[in-house]
DNA sequence: GAGTTTGAAACT
DNA sequence: CAGTTTCAAACTC
């Protein structure tokens, strides 16, 4: 998949020069994009999702990692934040390499054929406005983009309180964002994006454009950095195949280029393997599982759950649990989790959440330096960035089987959790939660990586996005206007921290060689503004007193601390899980 | 594929 | 709030 960079002369230097650049053509060759099976994303909001909670807390992403401590790659991140277009940020195009032959064959074709649809749009937009800085003068503006475009309103649900539920959705919903050319970007994805989401009591549903495709297609900005920064992570950690091992070695050997130029192609190239590497990421703790089935198949590569007695309302189903319907090919018995049953599930979520707000939340969020900091660690050996929301509660699995939900979603137990015998291998519950996690590829069981081999990619499930967080007032979530949680975009990247791409020193030189310093700081500011607005109405206690624990959030560090002209970079409402209507 | 184990979710 | 039950995924054979 190319760029809209890809395009453009680069400080006149021209495309050809730079496709014939030794990295060029390295990381190119490295590319899996040809060669990996997309791993249909539909009932995948979850992995997609942006809304990994993110605990408030400011500055954490520049400083809780341990691999990046570094002020030099904050830029690096910021470089990727901003080299990434557009186009990219605001559809699912990141996450859905070209798949030009992907077949429509079963309830996965159609939102496949649609993310490709989609994609195509931004190929046509590309060569029209191959210049997206030049659309895109203010990068933060870029940030703000609305979400949702007009499309994306008409199937997209919302949250059922009130204060926001008018927010996002829905054809009369205004346009909360200055992004210039926003119209532009929705006709873009209007040729694209089809999705079928549940419509949470969304005033303006529209369900006439339900599509016919049976997979849910992610919602469309959910992924993005978070899985682009991910998937470096993945890759790295837990899987033998170590893309950005090779960028790193493609960028020694692109050392000798200097200049913006040689950065900005550095990057794409970065951006290009990325795609590939978010495909790769797309998955659930339940898809994982299918992974491996679904080599060959068409239809059956589709997530499936099997409950029997749950008729599929409750969080024991993954597919309700992920905020998606079930699917025919699911296996399941009196499956109520269905676009025919709506008012069902829906009453039921609603029913879920009333118990537990958080119920459909993010398992895996990202942790801060607080408690590192409150440990007084030093952070610099902390790279334990992600953490299971509630901890594990696991008494003979020792965290080291997917019984434990840390260990499934590759996060180190914290002190979160109650298990005993913790010999989780992403970080032990006593040690991990203060100690670096400097989690090696050697680190990680052997059980870890050839389960996550296994399933093709070793995945660190994003849990959906719920409405509940999304009820939650806007300003106050570090979601980023392309459903993105800012900081957790940088943590994801953060959480490339086994990634030898940001140990690179010529990478870092490229990546900040990319902004201009002024540009950098604002985004920086931005971003920071974003970190430091609190969740701090989110119930953290559930109401029968189950764990719910949003760690940290009493931290005084995270007390809220605006500045001055804040700047509202969450001004549109981040698309919800989908429920995705199948046949 | 069936049976077992496990721990989260749900219930009391 | 704690203990118990239910449930489905993960795992084993």
């Amino acid at each position: 998949m190319e760029t809209p960079q890809k395009t453009i002369i680069q400080n006149g230097t021209p495309v050809s020069k730079l496709k014939n650049s030794p990295v060029f053509n390295y990381i190119n060759n490295l590319s899996p994009i040809n060669s990996v099976r997309l791993i249909p994303i539909a009932q995948t909001f979850g992995s997609l999702s942006p809304s990994v909670y993110t605990p408030p807390h400011k500055g954490s992403r520049f400083k809780s990692h341990t691999y990046f401590s570094d002020p030099s790659k904050e830029l690096v991140e910021e470089a990727l934040l901003e080299t990434i277009p557009p186009e990219i940020l605001k559809n699912d195009c990141i996450s859905t390499p070209p798949r030009r032959a992907a077949a429509n064959d079963g309830s996965c074709g159609d939102g496949e054929t649609d993310l490709q649809r989609m994609c195509d749009g931004n190929v046509k937009r590309k060569s029209d406005t191959p210049d997206w800085e030049t659309q895109f003068p203010d990068t933060p503006e870029m940030l703000i983009y609305d979400t949702l475009n007009d499309s994306e309103a008409d199937r997209c649900f919302l949250p059922a309180s009130s204060d926001s539920k008018r927010r996002s959705c829905g054809g009369t919903k205004p346009r909360l964002e200055p992004v210039s050319n926003s119209k532009e970007l929705a006709d873009s994805l209007h040729r694209g994006v089809r999705r079928r989401l549940l419509d949470f009591e969304m005033p303006y549903k529209q369900t006439s454009e339900k599509s016919s495709s049976s997979c849910v297609v992610p919602p469309s900005t959910v992924l993005h950095l978070n899985a682009f920064a991910m998937s470096f992570k993945d890759i790295n950690v837990g899987n033998e195949y170590s893309l950005s091992g090779n960028i790193k070695a493609g960028l020694q050997k692109f050392e000798n280029e200097t200049g913006e130029a040689a950065g900005q192609s550095v990057v794409e190239e970065v951006q290009k393997s990325s795609l590939a590497l978010v495909e790769m990421n797309q998955s659930s703790p339940k898809k994982k599982r299918l992974k491996s089935e679904q080599a060959g198949e068409g239809e059956s590569a589709c997530k499936r759950c099997h409950c029997k007695k749950s008729k599929c309302l409750k969080l024991y189903c993954e597919c309700f649990a992920a905020g998606v319907y079930c699917l025919e090919s699911c296996s399941c018995v009196d499956c109520y989790n269905k676009p025919i049953h709506e008012d069902t599930v829906l009453a039921t979520r609603k029913q879920i959440e009333s118990r537990n707000p958080i119920a459909f939340a993010p398992k895996v969020i990202r942790n801060t330096d607080s408690s590192i900091m409150e440990a007084g660690v030093d952070a610099s050996k902390t790279p334990a960035s992600v953490r299971h929301k509630r901890g594990c509660n696991c008494r003979k699995s020792n965290c080291v089987k997917k019984y434990c939900e840390c260990y499934q979603s590759g996060v180190g137990c914290s002190i979160n959790c109650r298990c005993e015998g913790c010999k989780n291998a992403f970080g032990k519950k006593d040690v991990s939660s203060f100690v670096g996690m400097d989690i090696k590829q050697d680190d990680v069981s052997e059980t870890w990586k050839t389960q996550q081999n296994n399933e093709l990619v070793r995945y660190v499930p994003l849990p959906p996005s719920t409405p509940m967080l999304l009820r939650q007032p806007l300003a106050q979530l570090p979601i980023s206007s392309n459903n993105m949680l800012l900081p957790q975009q940088s943590q994801h990247l953060h959480g490339a921290s086994g990634s030898s791409l940001y140990e690179s020193q010529s990478f870092r030189k490229q990546g900040t060689s990319l902004l201009s310093h002024s540009r950098t700081e604002k985004i920086i500011e931005d971003i920071e503004n974003l970190i430091q607005s609190p969740i701090t109405n989110i119930n953290a206690v559930s109401p029968n007193s189950k764990r719910v624990s949003l760690p940290h959030l009493d931290s005084p560090e995270l007390t809220p601390r605006r500045r001055n002209g804040e700047r509202k970079l969450l001004l549109s409402i981040p698309t919800f899980p989908s429920f995705a209507p199948h046949h």
